[in-house]
DNA sequence: GCAACGTTAACGACGCGTCAGGGTCA
DNA sequence: ATGACCCTGACGCGTCGTTAACGTTG
């Protein structure tokens, strides 16, 4: 038998074929300081897909499975949860959205921690030698007094919450890996922009993010990046066609109570902000910045007014009054170039325990 | 039925008799401001240990234990553990010992999570705008090398170190309420004088009893202070006869493995440390701030010296070679005036899951 | 045949939330 | 008899440590 310290060489007994394994659990293990109970456990989780040795069932870990499992360890060391580690090894992507979202954790939880070592500290030197607990009652009301404990999780607006929605929104369209200066000189500008004129809009969209549980806009991100996608390279007879699979869809809608409901319930707050912020400066920015986002904007507007057509025309007259029944106040067909046919659409994209 | 929000009076349908039912759970958990559930919990955990109503089984909370519930959660608020509340309600004498344990936790964390923040802002900035898994590993990487998570828990001796282990030492004997102005001089100075000449020993004190799971020095604590007052109410027979006591204690202890080899364990580190702190200038301040401890050192080192006067004498002599068999170099039986003999005899007092 | 290694499975810890089942009160 | 109250008990959460039972390798 071979053996060096990544890869071992196993040679059967009956010397017919000789095995490649990479790195079995006790290697990994020591290199990466991490118990091998953790690692069956990461495994177990599935934050680990090592191959299995046919024969025996051994894991075999491959240089992949190291990278992994270090970051994993980093990130751990970071107090990220494993769930949310998962997620961003299954979709690097939205690593800034978590990263951000717990840095606010940390330092809240710092904040608490803080405060509540304050109070220890005035506790300890106030007390007396042999307290009763009527002492340590009234000791603990005089701290708990200035405590802040309730203080809600801070809703400021920082400029990584803003570089979080401009990833949002825009990474989908940035398909390359760097930026040239010039669209670099575009994205600071965005950023600029989104600050200076849309902070409102940006704030919302913000708090929608973060009103969920971390999963769903992960999964929100992820399913719509291959939409935008597909929308970005259809030709202009595929966009026509687009807007009647528009149609199609919206005369489904009306049973679509669960997607209705999220519609209403985050209009004001998601679906507007968005549909305005597209529409605006931005907007122009990104097309010069993304050619993909130049694309599909044409694309889209292209479907939205096909559909728009029809819904205007008489045997679509049925179909927008339906519209207008179910949707009430929560509908504005003519804006943003009819870019609510558009959001009504990805309605359905929405995994349904979102509600 | 009359109702008012402390007490509930309660006319039996027949109406023969009237019972008082302080206060039910509902009630107590909206003046708390805590849920129903917990309250259960911390019952069943044995923190609250309400009457019980006969008839019907139902909790029937008395002012004491709103008092002790407000005293749970304000400390639950600081962040500190069950089990640790769970002592200091019991014996809130060694209160002062947790919540200064705690503030170092608290502060390592803060530490911990400082250091967490920082590194997640550094990360989040240079994050790209599609970073993969090694953009990540190699992000990690760099923040890692200036991460110090692995520093030890801070072995630096702070003034509430010396508060705590003064208290562990003297507190027992301190039985007032409240020092007058003389004995909290005394107390100063001797609190002075501890960190001034006899640092070394404090800080191996205090890190004996640190070394231990909280139970342990808190069980310590509060089995040596009944031992000390039944002996400082010794009369000199009685005294004598104490002498005597130790002696066949001493017969015993060849037997007693786990007792001798916690013993050795912590010879140098806690017992000649206490021992030589004991017969110090020390000592001397205590004993004319501690009329308690003047009476409890008389009649000890009167034992003491009764019990090293038979291990002199022939008869003795068998029992003291013993002895020097199984302790070795751990014994000294003349110096700080035969105070290892009592020291050896607490070893009987010590539970047996500390080893 | 023996030690050292591998796998799965189960229980414990922490501080509760969230049922479910069954009895009691007004 | 109805709903609002009370109890107990069990399971779940998240991240493993610990132990056990049992198979494999060398």
């Amino acid at each position: 038998m071979l053996y060096s310290y990544g890869t071992i060489l196993i040679y059967t007994i009956d010397k017919k074929e000789a095995k490649e394994v990479f790195m079995k659990i006790s290697d990994l293990a020591k290199q990466t300081n991490i118990s091998k109970r953790n690692i069956h456990f990461y495994v177990q989780k599935g934050l680990l897909t090592p191959a299995i040795t046919k024969e025996n069932g051994y894991y075999d870990f491959s240089e992949e499975d190291v990278q992994r499992l270090c970051l994993i360890r980093d990130f751990r060391k970071l107090d990220l949860s494993l769930n949310t580690i998962h997620s961003i090894l299954e979709h690097p992507d939205t690593c800034g959205f978590y990263l951000n979202m717990h840095s606010k954790k940390i330092h809240q939880k710092i904040r608490c921690l803080a405060i509540a070592s304050e109070n220890l500290d005035s506790i300890i030197n106030k007390l007396p030698l042999h307290p009763n607990l009527t002492n340590l009652a009234s000791l603990l009301n005089d701290t708990s007094e200035n405590n802040s404990f309730t203080e809600p999780v801070s809703n400021v607006f920082t400029e990584n919450d803003n570089e979080m929605v401009n990833r949002f929104l825009w990474c989908p369209f940035l398909d390359t890996e760097h930026l040239t200066d010039y669209q670099q000189f575009l994205w600071e500008k965005i950023k600029q922009l989104s600050i200076t004129y849309y902070l409102e809009d940006y704030k919302k969209i913000k708090s929608f993010l973060t009103s969920f549980d971390d999963r769903f806009s992960n999964e929100m991100y992820v399913t719509e990046t291959p939409h935008y996608n597909k929308v970005a390279k259809l030709s202009e007879n595929e966009s026509i066609a687009f807007g009647n699979t528009i149609i199609t869809y919206l005369e489904k809608l009306p049973c679509h109570q669960q997607g209705i409901q999220f519609w209403k319930k985050y209009y004001d707050t998601f679906y507007i902000p968005i549909a305005r912020i597209n529409d605006s400066q931005i907007g122009t920015l990104l097309k010069e910045l993304s050619p993909m986002y130049c694309i599909y904007k044409k694309n889209t507007e292209l479907a939205a007014q096909t559909a728009y057509d029809y819904l205007s025309s008489k045997e679509g007259k049925t179909l927008k009054e339906q519209l207008e029944n179910c949707l009430g106040d929560f509908l504005d067909l003519e804006d943003f170039k009819h870019a609510q046919l558009i959001q009504l659409y990805c309605i359905s994209a929405i995994p349904l325990h979102a509600l």
